[in-house]
DNA sequence: TTTAGCACTCCTTTTCCCGGAGTGCTAAAG
DNA sequence: CTTTAGCACTCCGGGAAAAGGAGTGCTAAA
């Protein structure tokens, strides 16, 4: 059977009134809010219909109608109506992104801070790159003759240090080579290459050298590494206990406890920009009972940020995807900001 | 009165009681725990001499005795018995100890996960410094004319780095000069200083060093004003969800959301190594109801960290404080192998 | 000082009942 | 064929009452 417009309106109406009050929704009240232009009676046999068809659903004979995940979903795909956000919301949103520039984790945790606090569910961020990252240049100074200092830009242009003790007495002057040798072999390659490499010219150089250029290329291993994990921040996990479907106590643990550990198995992968995950459609065990909403921004080039919010299938999908992906934008152009500056050559 | 030796046996036995199965404990179950050398009705005397003096509370009449703080105090004063940890379970502190190490913040929230695990309860971390930092020496190094790299190395020879952007360009071979002047003037003093300093020097260099000079500046402010945070992570808040005493919702968030919001907030200062807060001595009204068991460590010589959990009034203190202990001796005991190579001159 | 006995208190759980909201069906009306 | 009014029926939720039980406090005797 097709869905006829009215049956069509009626599902809308019930969405938004159970979202509302996270209470079934009878027939009369339906009636209400659709302008008493038909009766109860009609009404409860669209209901029927549309119940039998699995958009909606009954906890039990003889009560209202609440949405089923299939309900919700053609509700966000084709009945929601896209939110504009006032301006002072606009605002409120340009407002929370005067992030302070720090670590890119510590800006994550602000951000996902300020969406919690923005939409009222809990959320999470991330941030993954999309190419390798690679060493562009190396430097040592000295210290002394056990202590001298590495520094590495990468292809990011970024920059790192670390002062690399020496087990073996180096001459200073034999630095400059280091960092030559350094430059010529281990740039631009992964750690894999790195070590590699660092095999090949084991018999070509002093063991004292031989330390010093294993250290630099473990330290180079680590930061190649850890630029390369997906870092992922949640944040405002309790505001689920003020929820009417998570007063039970064991359901809000299971999913704050999830939360809070799951590093990898936050919804991730997407094709577009914005994605909104019901129910069932999770595929975690932990998240079949609510939904999440997740879009992505970029960061420069070369990295990708995720920005979702959890909260229960009933949630106002309307109200966060518009904050969500306004924020994401203004996560973008953010990010954009910054990196204009670097590593591009000239700027008029 | 003076407490009698039955009467603190008494306390003893109620207190844990309680601690086991948060129910108010009756003269029955306390009289067959001590063995049954004396009756209920005995028992019931005692018990009533105990809550006329406050070491013991009834929700109402005719239910059995909890403690009051007051009787925790005493309990955790003198009755408690210094709990041994088991070979097992000292291993298993040894074997969270096994801690990445990387940027400090990362094994806070590293260590406090472990703590949190280990005791069942939330638990937070928190690093400070001692004394103030500086740097030590600075070092400028050429990308092109219009970007260099500033290295620096603190006083508590850490190094860290940044790319800096000139607005206006400079020659390369100018460098190793504007360096000296960095490490003359700018070296060994506080934020405070080095602005000073900017401003002295401002008229007597050229307005392109003078750009390059303040970007370096600010970047060693940010760099000492950060690492001078006290920076506190928070793990394992969820755990509250499965005690009794936090069924119910609201309690329940409005102590998590304190747990996650309060960077500052939570206890810090304290004369001993450890120190137990037992309900109301806690000075933070959103702790009232709750104890906290909280210990510090040492971070090489310099730093101080603290490592509290955070838990119902009726927490297993003997148990806590020694797992706490164990974690905060062996937390001491990791930053001080790894401190031991590096300012030090010579090692044999 | 300890103990047994007993009445009394107050919480908790269970049961029962009732009202209300809402459905589904039928039959009549448009 | 669709809409509507009417009505019986279902089921939940809340409240009152009842039953049960754990524990106390007191008294009187050992």
């Amino acid at each position: 059977m097709e869905l006829s417009d009215r049956k069509r309106q009626i599902l809308k109406v019930v969405v938004e009134a159970y979202v509302r009050t996270a209470e079934p929704v009878g027939s009369k009240a339906i009636a209400a809010e659709m302008g008493g232009s038909v009766s109860s009676a009609t009404i409860r046999n669209e209901l029927s219909d549309l119940t039998e068809m699995g958009y909606l659903e009954q906890p039990h004979t003889s009560a209202g109608r609440m949405p089923s995940p299939k309900g919700y979903r053609l509700y966000v795909n084709e009945l929601m109506e896209a939110q504009r956000l006032s301006l002072a919301e606009t605002e409120k949103i340009n407002q929370s992104l005067q992030l302070k520039m720090e670590e890119l984790d510590r800006l994550l945790a602000q951000a996902g801070r300020a969406v919690s606090a923005l939409v009222r569910y809990p959320a999470y961020v991330s941030a993954s790159r999309k190419t390798e990252l690679t060493v562009r240049r190396f430097e040592l100074l000295a210290v002394d003759e056990r202590n001298c200092i590495l520094v590495m830009m990468t292809s990011d242009s970024k920059v790192k240090s670390q002062l690399l003790r020496m087990q073996l007495k180096v001459d200073p002057t034999d630095l400059p080579a280091a960092a030559n040798l350094l430059n010529s072999h281990f740039t631009n390659t992964d750690p894999g290459g790195m070590s590699q490499h660092l095999m090949n010219v084991a018999d070509q150089v002093s063991p004292q050298l031989f330390l010093l250029l294993s250290q630099a290329v473990s330290f180079a291993a680590d930061v190649l590494e850890e630029a390369g994990q997906r870092e992922i921040v949640t944040a405002g996990a309790s505001r689920l206990l003020k929820l009417p479907e998570f007063r039970d106590a064991d359901k809000a643990h299971e999913l704050m406890s999830f939360l809070a550990d799951s590093k990898e198995d936050l919804p991730q992968p997407m094709h577009r920009p914005m994605e909104i995950l019901i129910g069932p459609e999770n595929v975690k065990e932990a998240l079949k009972d609510t939904s999440v909403v997740v879009a992505s921004y970029d960061i420069g080039d070369d990295m990708r940020g995720l920005i979702g919010v959890v909260g229960p299938t009933r949630m106002d999908y309307a109200a966060v995807a518009a904050r969500l992906s306004g924020f994401a934008e203004g996560l973008t152009r953010l990010f954009g900001k910054q990196e204009e500056l670097p590593p591009k050559e000239e700027r008029k």
